[in-house]
RNA sequence: GACCCAUUAGCUCAGUUGGCAGAGCACUUGACUUUUAAUCAAGGUGUCCCGCGUUCGAGCCGCGGAUGGGUCACCA
């Protein structure tokens, strides 16, 4: 399809090449062209007819439709705000620009300048009296009415899912807004954006196989990060009371609709507050967030009304395994018990399981999917939590929560955990699980429990998915219509 | 990773029992000086995802593979 060679080309593709071979025979490279001054934008001049009537405008865009052959003619002409029809007459344009008018294809770039009128029909349009052609397609745009639905097609070639579907183009216009809002709200209480490695020696702040890959100078490996985590609490360790990161992070695991390979996070620290203030943080964010994006507290997400009205609902883990299982993990204390009461409801458990991981897998196996509502699911266990602070009161839990809607995370908080001795240990069990078989257990971080010795401040820390933050305020089904250039599989 | 489904013209899709490969849009030529998925007339459009097999004959049947989508498992 987009080999060069005439031969293999075909009769569609030859005709648009011999056009713009005619166009450099006549000197008229629109290739040669280096800018363009656009006055106005389509639906400028649509929303404000009054006001731009008789008005002489300049735009720029891609035609998209054609109308009339005879001696006038009405094309379509698309720029970044919307489209606004042209007015094409022979009479006004001479008859050898008209001839080349008429051979003008869907899909070249124009910069025309006119009149703004209404035609009999009410239609407002452009009278066009320039046009340059500022590039020619030299490709066949798909369909005007069914546009294109291929999936493929539609990620592989984002640039033409944009070009010929309208609502495509809204879900990202919307995605920026979502985040400059995210960074409006951090901003507005004091917080500071930094950005810290992609590239480490270690990939540690979660649980995750890394992408590896390679420094040639050093002649070292290095991974991509999985995670912000811990270089944002240096920071807090640093002197920086309240840091956030909205960045890439690269897991090398499966994909799915809820799961692309890099994605992108928030994640904030705040120091001298504990999960709890962070907890209250998230419900001012997400509402925040909603109202302005929305102009609702309210969401309509695939068939759920979501709200965003605080306060969300507060369970612990424990309590929420026991409210759908009748098991109370809360008084099981050795990891032969909870196997057993596992195995009996029904759960597929591998040996050698930590305790806490026992109760993880039956909260996502009979409580995760029945949250529809914002949930903060809060204590997780200890042994599955290797970066968050104990509650003192029950260390067999720490002071954590995740925040699920209709079945899916989209927090993770905790009041971090800033003791380096118990640090050293928790990272010490995550090498120990490691060796008995745990890919993803968490490495052991001797700089950052070098940084933890010369002291963390109490910390609240936060990580937010924010492609799925996307999807719950966008109604998309899938993360692949929430991120421009989804990954792929090499087409051959 | 397992299972199910899809893949036919640039795009959206038909394709009967295995018997010459189809439509609409787009495109080409002609007509048309206010059209709205413009209209009218004529025309061209193909690695039927790839490979192997069965058959006189495969878009269609069988086996293997590719890519995508869905469900499940795992992960955010």
């Amino acid at each position: 399809m987009t080999i060069e060679n005439g031969e293999n080309l075909n009769e569609l593709l030859k005709i648009r090449r011999e056009k713009l071979a005619k166009l450099i025979a006549e000197d008229k490279d629109p290739f040669k062209i280096t800018k363009f001054k656009v006055t106005h934008l389509a639906k400028y001049i649509e929303d404000n007819f009054e006001q731009m009537e008789n008005q002489t405008v300049s735009l720029a865009g891609r035609v998209m439709s054609k109308r009339g052959q005879g001696k006038v003619s009405f094309y379509d002409l698309q720029d970044s705000s919307g489209r606004i029809q042209m007015f094409l007459k022979k009479d006004t344009l001479g008859d050898e620009v008209y001839e080349d008018v008429k051979t003008l294809d869907i899909g070249d770039i124009l910069g025309i300048t006119g009149e703004v009128f209404k035609t009999k029909m009410g239609q407002t349009s452009i009278r066009v009296e320039n046009i340059s052609i500022l590039s020619k397609s030299l490709q066949i745009l798909p369909e005007k009415f069914h546009g294109l639905k291929d999936p493929d097609l539609r990620y592989r070639q984002r640039y033409v899912d944009l070009i010929v579907n309208p609502s495509v183009k809204e879900v990202f216009i919307t995605r920026s807004r979502i985040i400059k809002t995210i960074r409006e709200f951090l901003d507005n209480k004091g917080f500071l954006e930094v950005e810290t490695p992609v590239l480490g020696n270690i990939a540690g702040g979660a649980t995750a196989k890394p992408f590896v890959t390679h420094h040639n100078a050093l002649d070292i490996p290095m991974f991509m990060r999985i995670a912000l985590e811990l270089p944002l609490k240096q920071l807090i360790v640093g002197g920086f009371d309240k840091v956030y990161e909205i960045s890439r992070v690269f897991r090398n695991e499966g994909m799915d609709s809820t799961h692309n390979p890099e994605f992108t996070m928030l994640e904030t620290y705040e120091a001298y507050a504990d999960y709890e203030a962070v907890m209250d943080m998230v419900e001012e964010l997400f509402i925040y967030v909603a109202s302005k994006i929305t102009g609702s507290d309210t969401v309509e997400f695939q068939g759920h009304s979501i709200s965003f009205k605080p306060p969300f609902k507060r369970g612990r883990m424990v309590d929420l395994v026991k409210e759908y299982t009748g098991v109370d993990f809360d008084v099981i204390d050795t990891v032969e018990e909870a196997y057993a009461a596992g195995t009996k409801l029904g759960l597929q458990l591998e040996k050698n399981l930590p305790l806490g991981k026992i109760i993880e897998e039956a909260f996502d196996t009979f409580v995760e999917d029945k949250l529809i509502q914002p949930t903060f699911v809060t204590h997780h266990p200890t042994d599955i939590s290797p970066l968050a602070k104990k509650d003192y009161s029950n260390p067999k839990y720490t002071e954590r929560f995740e925040l699920f809607i209709k079945g899916a995370e989209y927090g993770n908080a905790f009041s971090e955990l800033n003791d380096p001795i118990d640090q050293k240990a928790r990272f010490l069990s995550q090498v120990e699980q490691k060796n008995s078989g745990d890919e993803e257990a968490h490495p052991y971080d001797e700089d950052f429990i070098n940084s933890l010795e010369v002291g963390l401040p109490p910390t609240g820390g936060l990580g937010i998915g924010i492609d799925r933050l996307v999807m719950l305020l966008t109604d998309q089904r899938s993360i692949r219509d929430v991120i421009l250039f989804p990954t792929m599989k090499p087409e051959k």
